[in-house]
DNA sequence: TATTGTGAACGCTTTCACAGCG
DNA sequence: CGCTGTGAAAGCGTTCACAATA
């Protein structure tokens, strides 16, 4: 690198790690924060620490996208953001769809992130004919009926899906079939889609079960050889079926009320 | 492995790979499902397209909990769930609250997954007095300032931040003070945490960047020599500031209602 | 025979450490 | 001198392919 900069910064962008698109985004935040605090100039140390990861990781990250920086100096803040941004495909108007308008759904539609930095909610889509017409985010939601010509009159590629887990699926189906080709999926699925087309799962459940395995490990170091095996079936792999032993939850006196027990875990 | 299967197939935890762990909860998903319709036996090729991984990864991750499966026929349906839940610590009951009932935190309250699986809502917390007491997914809401006094007396060691993201550091502060070790974040920032506190981040913005990365990519194929420098700023990277072309998005007339714009991205 | 369990090869990611340069 | 940019080394994670075995 180094010499021969040619003619094209742009689209060097062949080959960037996976691993370093997904963490653009947490640079760009750092970035727009200093940005609004005037900051003209920062260094790969402090830029790092903002963004809670190591400065020679960000220094190689960076590295992919072209020499930004000035050695001796930092990097530019500006201009940086303005060069992730463009990386990102943030410099343009992305239109999304979020289909099923649940709690979560109109937390989402809430959300700012969403709203910032080129992603533009184009439509808000609900299976209940009850619910079609209502506001929500200001925005006045519509029936699945409608899917295909939405995301066709609004060139949609992008949709969210909020959906129970059962519909999931067949609501994936219809987004690709109409045009979508990235979809962020919240639903407690695994969704399969053909060739060509992105699929981002956020799994709140999933999240939590790994923090359980971690925090269970903290607790076993302390008490370490305690745990002489619960009452753990030694059954043979292929022998008789084991059960877990049903429900051994305390529901804790006055502390269990009415939550929905939906089991997408 | 194959030979010398000692007494303990328990605390054999030791060095579970971080992967590994991050799809245990896939597996046990699936699992649940074909235990549900009462499948006695999978092999890992099924439970594999089921998961949504492939089949190699998923022996070579069960390989790491012990030698749970039968050659020649598969797994113990059954038995698998009970082991992976152990692994998981799922056997037992993981008290956590949640800070920040909005639009989010309300969603979250909501969502079956937090109920099921061991995972028990102590309790919902909000800042703003007005709320405190309102029913929320049948909790009442408690006020910040008992933070303290519900992760004490629940034992609570796993802590959900949904709240926005200038107050989120200072929960985090707050939580760990009082003995969360573990913590689920939904607010757009990093958290800074001592040693032995585990952070998870589950951030909307960052994962539809990432989308929009790769949609970027997909439209720039196509048209691939078009987009000649749309009128980027070919400033030498330590020179006059460059600041981005200002917001050019087209507020499409009839759909850019009152979203807020908190810009958390 | 069908399928698991696993060494070994491979590829991606992170980290190191320092040359290059403003 | 200070800080970036980057080869090279080390560390993980995935995939291959096949020996082990119920």
């Amino acid at each position: 690198m180094a010499t021969g900069r040619t003619h094209r910064p742009a689209t060097r962008s062949r080959g960037i790690p996976e691993a370093t698109v997904a963490r653009l985004p947490l640079y760009l935040r750092a970035l727009t924060a200093l940005s609004e605090r005037s900051v003209p100039t920062v260094s790969s140390e402090e830029l790092a620490a903002a963004a809670g990861v190591n400065s020679a990781k960000l220094r190689k990250d960076f590295s992919y996208l072209g020499s930004y920086g000035t050695r001796g100096v930092g990097y530019d803040v500006e201009y940086l953001v303005y060069q992730i941004s463009r990386e990102l495909g943030l410099t343009q108007d992305w239109p999304v769809v979020i289909v099923g308008i649940g709690n979560l759904g109109a937390a989402l539609a809430n959300y700012g992130g969403f709203a910032s930095r080129g992603f533009r909610i184009a439509a808000l889509i609900d299976a209940d004919p009850a619910m079609t017409g209502k506001m929500v985010a200001g925005l006045p939601l519509r029936h699945t009926d409608e899917l295909e010509s939405i995301i066709e009159d609004n060139g949609v590629s992008i949709g969210v899906i909020a959906t129970p887990a059962g519909a999931a699926q067949q609501v994936c189906n219809r987004l690709v079939e109409a045009g979508v080709t990235s979809i962020l999926n919240f639903a407690p699925t695994v969704l399969t889609v053909p060739d060509g087309v992105d699929v981002r799962k956020v799994d709140l459940s999933i999240e939590l079960q790994i923090l359980a395995f971690h925090e269970q490990r903290k607790a076993g170091e302390e008490a370490d050889l305690a745990q002489p095996d619960t009452d753990a079936p030694a059954a043979p792999p292929a022998a008789t079926a084991r059960t877990v032993p049903a429900e051994k939850r305390r529901p804790e006196p006055g502390s269990d009320g009415d939550i929905p027990a939906v089991m997408p875990a």
